[in-house]
DNA sequence: TGACGATAGTTGTCTGGACAATCAATGGCG
DNA sequence: CGCCATTGATTGTCCAGACAACTATCGTCA
């Protein structure tokens, strides 16, 4: 069923449900879909103990070849992160990852996963998998790649010049 | 530029990050493009002291044409608002909205919009579609319909059977 | 009618996010 | 060198969100 009707008519529900823009109605759908999927991930990751936030963290030290400084890896999260440092301190308490104060610069703090923390992320890979396979697994390929294409088409003049999302 | 490789392999960026399946990729651009949409509404409402939870309570209030029991209300907003009660209760300490409970069903309290709510949504009108329009204004109508049409069908399994999403 | 389970909302309490202020170290530049 | 703006990270504090326990009211069924 479509529910279009011609550009800058907003489309209406069976529930008199009713957008007051084409715009509106995209960033609405966005936000509960966005709301819909992260519920299904939330409660995996609750089953481990972290957020989704924190598996990020993980994630992104798995793949950076070397220890990242802290506001390096704050900036290459999905979703900004203010409270990156205490984030990091329980991360830390759970033996997860590792900081230690650099000697170039005894600014910054350059921080890793540990041996533990690649293991967790090792126990998650396959239940994550299922996970989004619940989430997502109902569209083709080909429908996976379209909606890439066109979030990333909303984002990109919304992204910083030197965001990693490009 | 088309990062897209052939299907089932996931997409590399020059910055080296990568996506375990198609479907991790699409979730995760998922979040980071409402990320960055959230950001700019959020700024919007921040100035007229509003949350956007906030606002589509008065959105949905004024869409009904009678008051809404506390909890019905609650299940229309777009992300689920366990707080429902104490945001109620600052929506009406400023006098947005007022609240009676039920003469025929006393446990039920019945909310509705004031004139000051009313009054407050018509003065958001116009610099939230100039917002949308920022958000979401350089794609032609036919990608929005298109994403609309996409975010729909990703949602759809996980919509509960009642839902005004549907 | 009166006991009991279900429904509607509220409150307590804890955690996590947001923002600003602060501390520590560095890099220029006179 | 020594001053000072800048950068990197941490801390203080407040507020919103999550979950559970609780109160009040209703419906129903013996």
């Amino acid at each position: 069923m479509n529910v279009m009707s011609e550009p800058g008519v907003t489309s209406r529900r069976a529930s008199g449900r009713r957008f007051d823009s084409l715009e509106q109605e995209a960033y609405l759908s966005l936000w509960r879909t966005y709301d819909r999927l992260k519920m299904l991930e939330d409660e995996l990751f609750a089953a481990y103990d972290l957020t989704a936030q924190q598996y990020n963290v993980l994630r992104l030290l798995r793949a950076a070849r070397e220890p990242l400084a802290t506001l390096a890896l704050a900036e290459r999260l999905i979703s900004r992160a203010p409270d990156i440092t205490r984030m990091l301190d329980k991360l830390e308490q759970r033996g997860l990852i590792s900081r230690t104060r650099s000697t170039t610069d005894r600014r910054t703090v350059r921080v890793s996963i540990t041996a533990a923390g690649r293991w967790l992320l090792d126990q998650l890979a396959e239940p994550l998998r299922r996970c989004h396979q619940q989430q997502l697994g109902h569209l083709s390929s080909k429908q996976l790649q379209q909606l890439i294409a066109l979030l990333r088409l909303v984002r990109q003049p919304h992204e910083p010049p030197d965001s990693h999302w490009r």
